[in-house]
RNA sequence: GCGACGGUCGUCCAGUUUGGUCUAGGACAUCAGAUUGCCAAUCUGGUAACCCGGGUUCAAAUCCCGGCCGUCGCACCA
């Protein structure tokens, strides 16, 4: 069984994640959700997010509609862009991109934004037929990925957001006037976007409906290089990938010209440093500098920073420079100026965003810190970092004696309130101790014979197995301290 | 979306070839009780599944059709 699998299943078996509305046959492909532990964990993530990025630049976080008008996305070029042009075989109905088939049969290069009708008449002028059965080929269609729905009793035509920054672009005039914003500044979102994916697979890894956390950086284009905080970085190292991995500091990679200036510079090194904190290796992540061909539609310098996962290089972050095409296509569509101040001189800022991919993460961080102690009896351990771990520490009294119980119960009212603890008292001692260390609880308080006698709990370390004693009553300073040191 | 293969307790698997004691079996997990008490102990008992819909048949987990889901390949992944 590979890594992927051994995840798969742990999330089933212990409540981390599993599919959407399974209780019925029809459920779709697609859709998953987080139970008990899966969310735990990614509140958890999140809130390493904002430690390490929202406040620590000082960043403003919104939370923006789902739903959003046909106008946002008519501005945002997701109602042309967003969409393939598709054809079908009128014998196999196999399916095909149009504008790929053409390329391939007829040598002919055509952009994905062609219309309908001359992609159909380059189809028959050049006789295409279905590359599989020689089938003739259908009319074409266009297959947008937005779920489109209908709103009121008018039946008004909106789309679920495909990504959650475009609710960023459109309130960025109002945020900077009512939180008296300077250049650059940071606007932050959390929140679910909706694609309608041709094939979703592989679990949390490619969903319709997903968690992004994205961050726009707005900026004054003249000003890329003029970043006090950017010394705060320089040393930080940064993996990049072209044709193979190089690591260098941001220093040197902006003297190699391999980030093109201070702003990105500086925000991609806040990105690496947080996923430092997440646990997942730092060695099997990557920079990788997008082609033209691969970048989106809006992007003129893209960063994808990836990870190295059983199941291949995964992509967690979307690094855009999207220069100012956002709020100039805002500006144009809704007729609204939306240049702001920078000292002296009006600009329309442009912007550099950092989209990720909250439940790709998840798994990410779940994979790299699934481990198997060989050294005891193949014993499987999560070793979550403490502060992502869904449960804090567990209270486990030795015995299922009243006065044990009792010793439990002062512990738990300590901290429960301010850690997620869970109480056990069913099974031997050994096997409670391996139920939590399979969904990564660092630390276990075992009440026992000693505990009647001086109010001290045994805590026990979740990695080296080692045990110390702790007061009761210094419980909950121990813990803050463990789980506020961030390493 | 196409093609190949598959879908049985929470998990993994047996049973499908050849329809009939399958009233669906096992292991692990889980729950209760007993016993024990610092690293998955033991015993007893329990909970718990044939993906959904239709068809063939005296009889369907088993055969047929459709749908859904999964794995792999192609395609897709701004």
């Amino acid at each position: 069984m590979n890594t992927y699998d051994e995840i798969i299943q742990l999330a089933l078996e212990r409540g981390f994640y599993f599919p959407s509305s399974e209780l019925y046959s029809d459920a779709n492909a697609g859709f998953w959700e987080y139970g008990p532990n899966g969310a735990r964990m990614k509140n958890k993530f999140l809130d390493l997010w904002r430690r390490e990025l929202v406040r620590r630049d000082n960043m403003l976080e919104i939370d923006g509609s789902q739903i959003m008008s046909k106008n946002v996305f008519k501005a945002s070029g997701h109602l042309t862009n967003f969409t393939d042009p598709i054809v079908k075989c009128k014998k196999c109905s196999s399916s095909f991109r149009a504008d790929k088939l053409i390329l391939e049969v007829a040598k002919i290069e055509v952009s994905e934004g062609l219309e309908n009708e001359n992609v159909d008449d380059l189809i028959l002028q050049n006789n295409i037929k279905c590359p599989l059965c020689k089938g003739e080929i259908s009319k074409s269609e266009r297959f947008n990925m937005m779920f489109k729905i209908e709103i009121g009793p008018n039946r008004d035509e909106a789309y679920l957001r495909p990504e959650t920054c475009q609710s960023i672009f459109v309130d960025f005039s109002r945020l900077f006037k009512v939180s008296r914003g300077k250049l650059p500044l940071g606007i932050a979102q959390v929140g679910k976007s909706f694609r309608n994916e041709i094939s979703p697979r592989q679990g949390l890894l490619r969903l319709r409906e997903f968690y992004q956390a994205e961050i726009e950086i707005f900026c004054n284009p003249a000003k890329l290089n003029d970043l006090n905080k950017y010394d705060e970085i320089k040393n930080t190292l940064l993996r990049f990938y072209d044709t193979r991995i190089v690591e260098l500091s941001v220093e040197e990679a902006l003297e190699q010209k391999i980030l093109p200036n201070k702003l990105v510079a500086y925000y991609l090194a806040l990105l690496v440093e947080f996923f430092d904190k997440t646990g997942i290796d730092k060695k099997r992540t990557r920079l990788r500098r997008l082609s033209d061909q691969e970048k989106a539609f809006y992007s003129t310098v893209a960063f994808d920073f990836e990870v190295d996962t059983s199941i291949g290089w995964l992509e967690l972050v979307a690094c855009n420079y999207r220069s100012d095409y956002d709020l100039k296509s805002h500006s144009v569509t809704s007729k609204t100026n939306l240049e702001v101040m920078d000292d002296d001189t009006k600009v329309l800022p442009h912007v550099f965003e950092l989209s990720l991919g909250v439940d790709r993460c998840i798994y990410s961080v779940l994979e790299h810190s699934y481990f198997i102690d060989r050294q005891n009896d193949d014993r499987v351990v999560l070793k979550l970092r403490p502060y992502l771990s869904p449960i804090h520490a567990g209270v486990l009294p030795l015995i299922k004696k009243q006065e044990f119980k009792d010793k439990a119960s002062k512990l738990l009212s300590n901290i429960r309130k301010d850690f997620d603890v869970f109480y056990d008292e069913s099974g031997s001692i050994g096997r409670r101790y391996r139920r939590l260390e399979e969904i990564g609880t660092p630390f276990a308080f075992t009440i026992d014979h000693q505990t009647l006698e001086d109010d001290t709990v045994t805590v026990r370390f979740r990695d080296s197995m080692n045990q110390e004693r702790v007061k009761i009553d210094e419980a909950h300073s121990f813990l803050s301290k463990q789980l506020f040191t961030l390493s």
